[in-house]
DNA sequence: TGTGAACTTGCGAATTATTCGCAATTAGTC
DNA sequence: GACTAATTGCGAATAATTCGCAAGTTCACA
């Protein structure tokens, strides 16, 4: 469970939802709003789809969550604090496989210098076939 | 107006809707199923908004649009003979920048050899803040 | 040139994901 | 303990996309 003060430091209030919503981003990683209400639900069943969505988006404005776009559309969110790393989401078979952030650093510094674009890698997917499904394809 | 034989020669039938529906998407570039559906109702004002999304999906089932997830969700929509590049998605203002994929080309090589992960460019889109929107945090 | 089967379209309804308004409840302050 | 503002639950409202189905079209072939 997230720890009392870490909400309260930065000017939110303390309730159950909240915190469970937090420890669930942080246990799960790379959920969907519904799979962190699913997961909320196992200690707090009563808890409203709305409740979670507007806790993510409370916890994302202070910095202790963030979300990013993987797949189609719906957002995915994971704790902050977590090692920023790219998400390699295959197309045929919807995997999220992880690379570290480092494999992208000349990359990022040549957006940097040729257009002034700063790049967010922790909101920054990367689509493509994964190895297994690379593989398929060939037989 | 797209050419007839090009989509017959790929088993699809000639329908005003279905070219109109390509000719759109060549002409608008990047452009959402509803803004594609505007374009085509300049010239084909009845076109359902239905008829647009399964004549994209159709098309890009044979290769000749694609589509790319920038922004929030929404995809959008391009011809899949447009030179391929990269999309830098700037968070702040909504902006959609372009690079040539050269510059992901070490990056691409890296992920292919590290993890057999390939990468498909034209799927791939970079968010981040844009040199515009970073001058203006500073000020 | 007809004809029929298969493909497409239009339309409205169904889904899915997310947001909103509002009254009731609750946390934090004094 | 009482007050104020933040938060929750709930149901309705949106928005984006998909689906079922009947009517209309396209194309292959006679």
């Amino acid at each position: 469970m997230a720890k009392p003060h870490e909400l309260r430091e930065r000017g939110l209030r303390l309730t159950p939802q909240r915190e469970l919503v937090l420890a669930a981003v942080r246990e799960l990683d790379h959920a969907t709003p519904e799979e962190i209400a699913e997961k909320v639900r196992q200690t707090h069943p009563g808890i409203n789809l709305s409740t979670v969505y507007r806790n993510l988006e409370t916890l994302e404005n202070v910095g202790l969550v963030q979300h990013s776009h993987l797949g189609h559309g719906g957002a995915s969110y994971h704790a902050a604090e977590e090692l920023a790393h790219l998400h390699l989401v295959c197309g045929t078979c919807g995997n999220v496989g992880d690379a570290p952030i480092e494999t992208a650093l000349s990359f990022v510094n040549a957006l940097t210098e040729d257009y002034g674009f700063r790049t967010d890698v922790s909101h920054f997917s990367v689509f493509g076939t994964c190895s297994t499904c690379s593989q398929a394809e060939l037989s």
